[in-house]
RNA sequence: GGUCUGUUGGUGAAACGGUUAACACAUCGCCCUCUCAAGGCGACACUCAUGGGUUCGAAUCCCAUACAGAUCACCA
């Protein structure tokens, strides 16, 4: 059996958004499943929609979510990624495309778009386009041709019969042949078109397995009429299901959709999306949901690959996210967030321990900034917020207790989560107060939040003990 | 409009003719608890788009209808 070998093939015209990055996925995910090669090719054989930059982004993406791809021109010692502009310089589709011509499967048509225009709004509806220049003589073909007239060469299409093929997600697929029209394989530019240039490099790449969007599903008859043509092998479909932004509304960059990059600045892993859109369209056989990496690539199998569009949930991913953030690496977390601390609190405590009050608490990187804002300077509040009716407190029951608080802490010598909380706790049962009844005006005092991360005592251990008993003073003087 | 494809809860989904229709997210309860989380437990589809078949038996097979998406370029 022939190695496997899948290609992802985006052209460079913006972002990549998260149905791209899936289709990526999966490719590579079929490659290695069966440790074949993963290629990266980009098709830009559209001159008017090349984007600047944008070839930067797919593989700075597939960078960042290890999607490495195993061959290419040579870029200072790494593979770069295959483009068909480059490619093209050699002339091989020109050269394909006549030789296609000679082969009697294609023709040269020298039509204008004014000319095709004429035939759509003449035929209406069931459009189809009849060329003229199918007819023409060799003598009146070489005329044109010398007199440098431009062309095009189009597929010749026997309009009877139907053609068929398997994808492995979809089925069988048939189609009538004369649904199919006479697609053009090279432009008058000289440029192939995307079709074309497609099916020639999955060819000479030896691509055996084609991954991509279910959108091309009704043009894939198509791809198979220029393979029969040169009587190439068919490689393996595997279409993928849409990724949705709700019932009507693919994903895309266009409609301001979250793209990969925006998701990795708002603070989600690389990691966590990848193994989050892994589940958009297929379904692990086993009951569970993170994998990493390395563990999906084991797991894949293609005929677990589903037929129905997907809506992208960020509440599930945010979710993931915080599973990942959560099972880390204690040293690993605390680098991540490191510098999310430092960016909101400067350098003023204790970053490691501020780390650890908020761990189980963030699922997004960036939710950390308003979590602990309050420890520079604490939050503007009423003092509405000592009502509390789990820990049955009010303003003046906070006036009570808060002078008690701040006696006992004064007197405490070791400053550490857990001196504090063994004076609060033992000063809570001489007054037959509950635990929280003590804690949670001392929180409000400390942070003037109702909701904080840590618990007060975590938050007196960050603050210190001059600053908790300065912001304990306060709140006894305000009520 | 033609062609192709699809339709299980708010979301991702399992099920491959016989189960109380898994599991996860979200939501809502309860427990734990110094708040919130995290964690634990539980609730949540009178039913698998609808209508007909086939079958002892159907979410699963067949046919129609409805709805949705894709595609019909010298775009990719």
């Amino acid at each position: 059996m022939n190695k496997v070998r899948t290609r992802f093939a985006p052209s460079p015209t913006g972002y990549m958004h998260i149905g791209n990055l899936r289709t990526a996925l999966y490719a590579y995910l079929i490659a290695k499943k069966d440790d074949g090669d993963f290629i990266l090719r980009i098709e830009d054989t559209d001159q008017g929609r090349l984007v600047e930059g944008a070839v930067d982004i797919i593989y700075e993406t597939l960078k960042q979510c290890s999607l490495s791809h195993d061959e290419g021109p040579d870029v200072g010692g790494d593979y770069g990624p295959y483009v068909q502009s480059d490619r093209m310089r050699s002339g091989i589709y020109s050269e394909y495309a006549h030789k296609l011509i000679d082969l009697g499967k294609a023709h040269y048509c020298f039509c204008s778009e004014e000319e095709i225009e004429k035939q759509r709004q003449e035929q209406g509806d069931s459009f189809y386009f009849v060329d003229p220049c199918k007819l023409l003589s060799k003598e009146e073909i070489k005329e044109k041709l010398e007199s440098g007239a431009p062309y095009t060469i189009r597929l010749n299409v026997d309009p009877e019969g139907t053609t068929s093929f398997d994808d492995e997600v979809y089925g069988r697929i048939t189609v009538e042949n004369k649904t199919l029209d006479e697609m053009v394989l090279l432009k008058s530019d000289g440029f192939p078109t995307y079709n074309f240039a497609n099916v020639i490099d999955d060819h000479l790449m030896e691509i055996s397995d084609v991954v991509r969007g279910n959108e091309y599903l009704s043009s894939a008859p198509k791809y198979n009429l220029i393979y029969e043509a040169f009587g190439w092998d068919i490689p393996r479909y595997i279409h993928c299901p849409p990724v949705m932004k709700d019932e009507h509304q693919k994903l895309s960059k266009r409609n301001g959709d979250a793209s990969f990059q925006d998701l990795v600045a708002k603070g989600y892993l690389p990691e966590a999306i990848l193994n989050y859109i892994a589940l958009l369209g297929w379904a692990p056989s086993e009951d569970r949901e993170i994998y990493s990496l390395q563990e999906l690539t084991k797991a894949f199998d293609v005929k677990r690959i589903g037929t129905t569009g997907a809506i992208f949930d960020i509440d599930k991913l945010t979710w993931m996210n915080g599973v990942y953030l959560r099972n880390m690496d204690r040293e690993k977390y605390y680098e991540l967030v490191k510098p999310y601390i430092e960016d909101t609190v400067g350098t003023g405590f204790d970053h490691k321990l501020i780390a650890d009050a908020i761990h189980d608490r963030v699922n997004i990187l960036s939710e950390i900034h308003d979590m602990i804002l309050f420890l520079n300077k604490e939050d503007k509040y009423e003092n509405e917020v000592f009502f509390n009716k789990k820990a049955k407190t009010d303003p003046e029951i906070a006036k009570a207790i808060l002078p008690e608080v701040y006696a006992t802490l004064k007197d405490l010598d070791e400053w550490n989560n857990d001196t504090i909380f063994t004076a609060l706790a033992a000063k809570a049962q001489d007054l037959s107060y509950k635990n929280i009844t003590m804690m949670y005006p001392m929180q409000v005092a400390l942070s003037g939040r109702s909701v904080a991360p840590g618990g007060a005592t975590m938050i007196a251990a960050i603050l210190g003990k001059q600053e908790t008993l300065n912001r304990i003073q306060n709140a006894i003087n305000r009520l």
